[in-house]
RNA sequence: GCCCCUCUGGCGGAACUGGUAGACGCGCUGGAUUCAAAAUCCAGUUCCUUCGGGAGUGCCGGUUCGAUUCCGGCGGGGGGCACCA
């Protein structure tokens, strides 16, 4: 029998799927539609397995849909604009267009080699001119409704990269791309108004909107919006202290604690709250502080050593309730991005407040009493304490618990005027300016005489120049000879382009809408991205939890806003898939640096236990299993393996085994194993060539002998249909195997089972094969002498009367022990 | 520090709402085929065993007729957030 030849099988069939434009979408079609979306990749230069894992996952869904009656959508496109393809301008001076279009067409064809449904009739990048000339279009919009806004602030300066980065894309105080701790800078920047949304993208997460996520990334989600209730109050000066120019108002503060008002010993500001530069202009020691301050590390270690600092300033606060004078510090550990950047200290029952408090001598007063604690004997030792207990030294709040005291706090602040109750979030406004080329140029003209001007539609796109110089570092578009002078729309002045361009981020918070409806004159047209939104299973790493799952969905909030969509919420059901890791190998030789001696696995070989490398012979040290990246080699491409045992081997490979949310870890037996699978498959089905075209199963064929076949088989279709329901590929797998098992014992023992039910069998393991093995299932299918392609071909269906045990094996159990069989 | 997840053979992992622990795959062992190997096929494979059985799902305890599953405590691994007031 001739061996599955998957060389010759699967060119054939991609180019009869082709010519039959098989997988096209069309917007009107009667059937319920279905939008099934991988998280669409960067064009980094090849497809790597992790691509594969995710986007056979997204196949076999959306082949599965097709089978189930649905007018499935599964698009693919490129998230082409990034640091990435300046960086390789700078170091080949390849222009970024040149390398993306081209690292574009190596994959598309990788792609398509893996004989994936997609619909490429509406594949776009992001740099296109046509993608983004409505991105900018949006922003207008945007802008005009207020949700865009420019304003300087304190921001995060990634100095490799020589650009600004949102909060989310600082990871451990460093660059998320670059590595580089972060700097912080005052610039004049864009943000778009995510804050608004805060408290809707926070319910949306409990609600029901979002039941089809995964739980960590909604609490991750929630995490990082980070809603807090408290009270935000003003501490006045008190007598005798002359408040400074601008600050006649007092000191606005934020406390989730207001309880402890009582407990106040000392008022802390931010290194960088207005009051301290106001004070710093006419006090060195101040400014020096400051400065000190400034330069401290943002890193995790940096912060957990830095002690508590602050600097005593020249003023004294009237408590509010009291007549205590309180005293003001800067202070370093006092943050300006949270609340008002102040705080009241209450020692007693705030660690940092009491590290500061022992550190600068003031008084520890404890307010909250421990149950079973003597207020006559409490002290605070060196830990404050956080727990529950009764107020006591708190004048009307005696006597309560917290919770009724936070309550009373607040009403009684606001009674005097002098505050209210407040929700306060963690999540900033989301800064979209970054100062580089190769992204989506911002629409905005700098007139001195009109200030700043949006870009009338007419002239839209703004459109990057063809001509950059990325031989220095810095912003291409800013030190461009012509292309950032232009006359103002308004009054015909000389004027400057904005040189920055969007967040790469913005990219891709809105490409699941135009993949649904690209129409030439706007971002979408309405009714088609309705149709088809929200995506019905949107599937990538868990790695965009916070940030490309966050921004799209304050997108599609703002899109709505502006009447461009119906949904708030633009994926339905989220499924996050894991990591493809594998071995790393590190060459025993170590004359060489570290980065030099790391092995591709292709250089390694198995000489019984040990480990050597293939060129020299020499013994391997065996690294940790880590995710697969190009530093530590620990790499398979997934050309070699499709050259090899063909793509289903390496799709089927991928999805058994592992749990798909859990991270894979990539064994070449595994492949082979997947080989053989193919293999045993084609035995079974090249054994019975045209045995649909001997039967009719739409009639009843079957014959008494024909039970115990005909209930494995409608098992088996139950099963995988259940499973590939619930995204459980390596059960669906497990089930397959089962039933291949079963087949092939039936075609060995009994000649009794009728052509009938064996052309039945085979025509629902050929289907129940093709989402995960395409081409090997229209083979197998065109063998049998099915009609048309298999991936048109229905999903079977199980007999209810079939799927019931005739026999059950019960377990016999005497005192909760397993007796007799 | 706070929050979340996770722990099952040599390995990846099954076991739906508590009911025969180890499906399926990998690996390994034996056999068939072969001049030989690869490939393929068949059988076996949690551990211990005096062959009667006994033990076993990170560890300790609890609930239950019965716990991998539920509860409490401890430990290992992973992740998110983090001077957030």
């Amino acid at each position: 029998m001739p061996r599955y030849n998957p060389k010759e099988v699967e060119p054939k069939w991609h180019d009869r799927w082709s010519s039959a434009n098989a997988f096209e979408t069309r917007d009107k079609d009667p059937k319920p539609k279905y939008y099934v979306l991988e998280m669409f990749p960067y064009p980094s230069g090849r497809i790597h397995i992790g691509h594969v894992r995710n986007y056979a996952m997204g196949d076999v869904i959306a082949r599965y849909k097709r089978a189930c009656g649905y007018n499935v959508l599964h698009p693919m496109g490129w998230d082409a604009f990034g640091m990435p393809a300046e960086n390789a301008a700078m170091q080949t001076g390849a222009h970024p267009a040149q390398w993306t279009y081209g690292n574009i067409d190596i994959m598309r064809g990788q792609l398509k080699q893996m004989g994936l449904a997609f619909d490429w009739s509406r594949e776009f990048a992001t740099c296109d001119p046509d993608y983004y000339v409505h991105q900018q279009r949006l922003f207008l919009q945007f802008w005009d409704a207020g949700l865009a806004y420019r304003k300087e602030s304190l921001v995060n300066w990634d100095p490799v990269d020589q650009t600004v980065l949102a909060n989310e894309q600082v990871i451990d105080g460093k660059g998320w791309r670059s590595g580089a701790p972060v700097e912080r800078r005052n610039l004049s920047q864009w943000f778009l108004k995510i804050t608004d949304a805060a408290e809707d993208l926070l319910a949306a997460l409990d609600d029901g909107r979002l039941s089809g996520w995964p739980d960590n990334v909604r609490l991750m989600q929630k995490n990082w919006i980070g809603k807090s209730k408290g009270l935000q109050m003003k501490f006045r000066f008190a007598d005798g202290t002359k408040a400074p120019e601008g600050f006649d108002a007092g000191v606005e503060v934020f406390t989730t604690r207001p309880d402890t008002l009582y407990g106040a010993s000392f008022i802390a500001i931010s290194p960088d709250h207005p009051l301290a530069a106001t004070m710093a202009q006419s006090d060195d020691k101040a400014a020096q502080f400051i400065a000190e301050c400034a330069s401290a590390g943002t890193s995790e270690e940096a912060i957990e050593k830095a002690e508590k600092r602050g600097y005593k300033l020249p003023l004294e606060i009237a408590h509010p309730l009291d007549d205590r004078r309180l005293p003001v510090y800067i202070a370093n550990f006092v943050l300006i991005g949270y609340g008002t950047g102040a705080i009241f200290g209450c020692p007693a029952h705030d660690q940092r407040d009491l590290d500061f408090a022992r550190k600068y001598d003031l008084p520890v007063p404890p307010v909250v009493l421990p149950e079973g604690a003597e207020a006559s004997s409490f002290t605070i030792g060196a830990e404050a304490y956080t727990g529950p207990g009764t107020l006591f030294n708190s004048d009307f709040l005696d006597g309560m618990a917290i919770d009724e005291a936070i309550a009373a706090a607040i009403k009684k602040i606001e009674t005097i005027g002098q505050g209210e109750g407040v929700t306060q979030y963690r999540l900033r406004d989301w800064g979209v300016s970054r100062q580089r080329y190769w992204g989506c140029p911002i629409p905005a003209i700098h007139c001195d005489a009109c200030g700043i001007v949006p870009v009338p539609e007419k002239d839209l796109p703004v459109k990057l120049p063809d001509e950059a110089d990325f031989s220095v570092p810095g912003n291409p578009l800013d030190r461009h000879p012509t292309w950032k002078h232009v006359p103002c729309p308004r009054c015909g002045n000389d004027a400057r382009r904005e040189t920055d361009t969007f967040d790469t981020f913005v990219d891709s918070s809105w490409y699941f809408a135009r993949f649904a409806s690209q129409p030439k004159d706007r971002p979408v047209d309405k009714q088609t991205a309705d149709h088809w939104l929200p995506v019905d299973q949107y599937i990538g790493g868990i790695e965009h939890a916070i940030l490309h799952l966050l921004y799209a969905r304050y997108f599609s909030r703002a899109m709505k806003h502006c009447g461009y969509l119906s949904v708030d919420e633009p994926f339905a059901n989220l499924f996050t898939q894991g990591m493809v890791v594998h071995e790393t190998y590190l060459d025993s030789d170590d004359s060489k640096p570290l980065k030099e001696r790391w092995l591709l696995p292709e250089d390694v070989v198995r000489k019984g236990d040990r480990i050597v490398n293939a060129q020299t012979g020499k013994p391997v040290i065996v690294g940790a299993i880590e995710k697969m990246s190009k530093s530590k080699k620990n790499v398979v491409s997934p050309e070699a393996i499709a050259e090899t045992y063909g793509a289903d081997a390496a799709r089927w490979f991928m999805l058994s085994d592992s749990p798909p949310e859990r991270d894979v870890e990539w064994t070449d037996s595994g492949v082979e194993g997947a080989w053989k699978l193919i293999n045993r498959i084609w035995d079974a089905v090249s054994a019975a060539p045209g045995a649909l075209k001997n039967v009719d199963l739409a009639k009843p064929g079957a014959n008494n002998d024909d039970k115990p076949l005909r209930q494995i088989t409608h098992a088996a279709i139950a099963g995988v249909t259940d499973d590939i329901e619930h995204f459980r590929f390596n059960k669906a797998i497990a089930r397959i195997y089962e039933f291949l098992n079963a087949l092939k014992k039936t075609n060995s023992a009994s000649a009794a089972v009728s052509d009938w039910a064996r052309a039945e069998a085979l025509s629902a393991l050929t289907r129940l094969i093709a989402p995960f093995t395409p081409h090997l299932a229209e083979e197998c299918w065109e063998t049998l002498g099915g009609e048309g392609f298999v991936c048109d071909a229905p999903w079977p269906k199980a007999d209810p009367a079939l799927l019931a045990k005739d026999e059950v094996v019960l377990g016999v159990q005497v005192n909760g022990k397993r007796r007799g069989e």
